[in-house]
DNA sequence: GCCTCATGCTTACAGCGTAAGCTTACATCG
DNA sequence: CGATGTAAGCTTACGCTGTAAGCATGAGGC
């Protein structure tokens, strides 16, 4: 059986499998030929190399991204965003792919078109649109970065003078009720209430 | 000549510089090692790995960024957002250890104390002020990635069925007047409109 | 003068991405 | 049917990586 056991697809589906459940750290070509039972080299038949392997985890995981708009702008907006940040949630594991890539390719502006069909009718221009876009998704991205990665040891925050830095300490307060997702609400809509105050006339 | 000739300081200073010069790949223990007169081995006697050597560049970078609170929150925090943006463009290699790492340590927080202090001032709470200070830093770290990737090949856009996606092609057709600069102006200052419709009483 | 200890060096290992060339087995066509 | 072309997978090899373990050296304190 030397035809078609592999193709790009396999390849790369296989490879977020492996990512999510062992972690981008164990994603090499030699462990991922071994997963699907194959040498290494082997890939290499499917994919460019280990960059192209990276592009197609990018794509599958955004490509679960499903937008429904509504006609609401400010709502489709916030879901667009939110869908996301759910994909991301189920893939923690390829949070650096997207942290260290720029988020916009082809493939991936498809998606955009009805929510940009959105912001056009309400009278944005091109300019405010793509940048809209762009910040919502480095808000997203910058925040599954900062969620995913290891603790901030809280315990830290104790070595800080407490005279000279009275007001990182009222943060530091806080940290036990951090609430994750409520920050990631409250950045989202925060920036969508700022673009409410662009609208045309 | 076997002692002090290194320490953890020059290690990394020198780090950050081969870093600039030729690329964050050629970042490697041996280089650096080389670069120093040294052999790499010796390095681990200053510094525990090469995460860390990372985590003091992030950190040497982001002692460039000096605030100068002026009492108007609006503007301390758009120059907070605008000094760190300078602070990469003046690195730009050092772009993807930002975008992997949670931007807010211990050691990068003091910078923040003035900025929340203007915050807390105008009577944000410890919420907001916190979501506040991630969001326009994930804003200019997202921007800063996106601006210093390899261009995103204007030529792709061609293949895109005009047809079903115009809105698409509508971004696609700006691309060339394109200003980064401004872009990052027009989220940090969104971003802080929305802020201002937040603003308790 | 000797001991201690920090510093830097040497050697070594397991792993990486991937270039080059080989083998195998199927598809096609005479 | 057999010959041929070609794509898939395999083998080997190279130069690189981070870093564990242990050795050599030389300055500072007694």
């Amino acid at each position: 059986m030397k035809k078609a056991g592999l193709s790009r697809q396999a390849v790369i589906a296989k490879a977020l499998e492996l990512v999510d459940a062992q972690g981008l750290g164990a994603l090499s070509m030699r462990r991922l030929g071994k997963t699907l039972g194959v040498e290494a080299m082997s890939l290499y038949r499917h994919v460019r190399d280990k960059s192209d392997v990276l592009d197609g985890i990018h794509a599958l995981v955004l490509q679960e991204v499903s937008v429904a708009p509504s006609g609401n702008w400010k709502e489709d907006l916030h879901d667009l965003a939110w869908q996301l940040h759910l994909a991301l949630c189920r893939h923690p594991n390829t949070v650096p792919i997207f942290a260290t890539r720029p988020a916009i390719g082809v493939g991936s502006l498809t998606k955009l078109e009805r929510a940009l069909a959105v912001m056009f009718d309400v009278g944005f221009d091109e300019h405010v649109a793509l940048a809209c876009v762009h910040a919502l998704l480095f808000l997203v991205v910058g925040h599954a970065t900062y969620r995913h990665a290891e603790q901030v040891a809280a315990a830290d925050y104790d070595e800080l003078d407490a005279a000279s830095h009275p007001n990182v300490l009222r943060i530091a307060a806080i940290l036990p009720d951090y609430d994750a997702d409520e920050e990631l609400r409250l950045g989202i809509d925060t920036f969508i209430a700022g673009l409410a105050t662009r609208l045309p006339t």
